[in-house]
DNA sequence: AATGAATGAGAGTTCATTCAT
DNA sequence: AATGAATGAACTCTCATTCAT
């Protein structure tokens, strides 16, 4: 049972690493900063966690979480499809520190293991569910027949991942709903946000 | 002119950088580091380059130039079209090495304003020539005539961008197969590659 | 009058500080090995001992009392030296762990005073108790009357610390052997082991 | 070619962390104090030694260097071990620091490999040595027939190792001339020293 | 009697930068 | 044009110690 006079410190040294990182990248992430941050001591970090590597996992595992909930869950197929595209559409829009996060962690996954494993499972995972599910769309004649599911799929995500990068010349949300409103003629779908 | 018995020191400090940043990022870069790789002190490294930053911004030069050697020159707006996105297969093909440093440089770009000033300016430029090319392709009938030129723009580049990031699930040449054979698809043109 | 039913923790303490030293020597104590080799928390340790210090105070107590076990006790002269010998030729096989730590603190010595005092008397009794049964070996006949007790006495004590000094050629109990074979040799006495 | 105005820094960082061991031993050896004791920045220690590691190494081979130089040269087997015992009791008069380091890297040695070697090498070398001489000694006639000469060589060693501990009780070189006299006695050499 | 949480001081190490030569 | 030597500042990490509970 958490106590919840107690503040939850490790929570709070993770979210402060997140913030960081979102701000300033891998390059300018200090453990000392994250501390300050927090307002704990630079040993206190460490009490929780054993090295920066250790704070960086924890990190890593709560921003591929946020990131996996928008995986589609239960409905139709156009449901599901739909409604993956509007929680990437919504998580875009609320949480811009959370995209710039999962980029740095791709640029870092050619370099780090266990991460690149992440990557691989999840895009993997991704892009097979979004084939699966255009496809579905495909047989309920609810998308254009001459579709290739699985490269639209490769599309959609090469896409979303290059939103997600900062961007610098012009409205990001402009720019999302851009392309978004270019999955819908894509994709033959209507309303889709 | 350039005596060609003497080494061009400051163009290979350049190119080592150039290459440290693609394998290791700017999180790895280390002035001793390129400094090894060409076979010179670190001090002849701060006779080239009054500092490390000073480096960069000559990857960053180097780099950014590259890139704008694939923009469209002369030619009807199809041909234009066609070379551009060809330009940009070969070149994602020939020199993977130059993606990740583009990557490595969005990433940056917040923190560094005159960074965001070059993207700022050469995004800016990329949409504009692109719509520009898609819109005289509309009007020449070469492509769908229902094509919102500027969105179509918009997505092209957000996924240039993605299929520039690190792929992890995937072989890469694979996947960007798949997506320009996707833009085909979308702007009803044969033959892009 | 201790509760045998409870665990007695400054012993235990004690005891694991005594074995970290022999193993790892006072550059490798860590209050924290010891309270984990104990099974209790760091503040645990800290409630029966004050300090780190206090803790080494407590371990040189009870090495220093196994070692005083050793001195002389009743009867003849040549049954006591004989029984000196013997106890600690049995100590140092026993126990080569009494050893290390006798080690480690005599090197500590010239820098703690406290130390300093308790070897300048321990070792003077020693020497004073070693010299004195000699001499009365000597005049009861017992060894060689040529001898300078003093300085056999003195000679007996170097070698017996040379010999607690971690031994890296040959092994140690040959060493020991040979050793308290030319004390015999030297005494004149037989059957010293 | 060496440039005399040019402090051989490296020569007098090793002096100083030897300095450093000889009084506060491997566990107060702090790498800011030797640069300080030097006059230099901490960094300018480690462009000289890579590690703390290093540098110990550099101050184990200084030591048993200057050690290894006491080892028996040339000439009849009685000027040689009379000039070894010699040379053993003035080195011992003459850098009292030596033994105290010595002492240090003894005790360091069950737990570092590469030093565990060096007294393997070192010791066993002596041991033969020694023995062989007292043995040659024995066969001139020189020294008592009934010496086991490799027993009388491990007595002088431990001999030796246990005056090289700092000695508490008592004045040290009178310690070492009460000690070397009984080593004349044992061998029936006279004029040792 | 015992602990989880927290800390201050300080450890070794790294790195861009400088300067005399 | 090029370098070896040197440095200040900052980094991650460690450890004995404290304190509320």
């Amino acid at each position: 049972m958490i106590d919840e006079r107690r503040p939850d410190r490790r929570g709070a040294l993770v979210a402060a690493a997140y913030a960081r990182i979102a701000t300033a990248g891998f390059e300018g992430l200090r453990t000392r900063d994250v501390a300050a941050d927090v307002g704990v001591n630079i040993a206190t970090l460490h009490y929780y966690f054993p090295s920066k590597e250790a704070l960086i996992r924890a990190v890593i595992g709560y921003a591929v979480g946020r990131f996996q909930a928008t995986m589609p869950g239960a409905g139709s197929a156009v449901d599901q499809l739909r409604a993956h595209l509007r929680a990437i559409a919504e998580l875009l829009r609320a949480d811009p520190r959370l995209w710039a996060v999962m980029s740095e962690l791709v640029l870092r996954a050619p370099r780090d293991t266990s991460l690149a494993d992440i990557f691989r499972q999840t895009d993997g995972y991704w892009h097979r569910t979004l084939a699966e599910l255009i496809q579905r769309c495909i047989d309920a004649g609810a998308v254009a027949p001459d579709l290739d599911a699985s490269g639209t799929a490769r599309l959609l995500i090469v896409a979303i991942k290059g939103m997600s990068l900062p961007a610098l010349a012009g409205d990001p949300s402009d720019i999302a709903d851009q392309v978004f409103t270019q999955f819908e003629r894509l994709l033959g779908l209507d309303e889709l946000h």
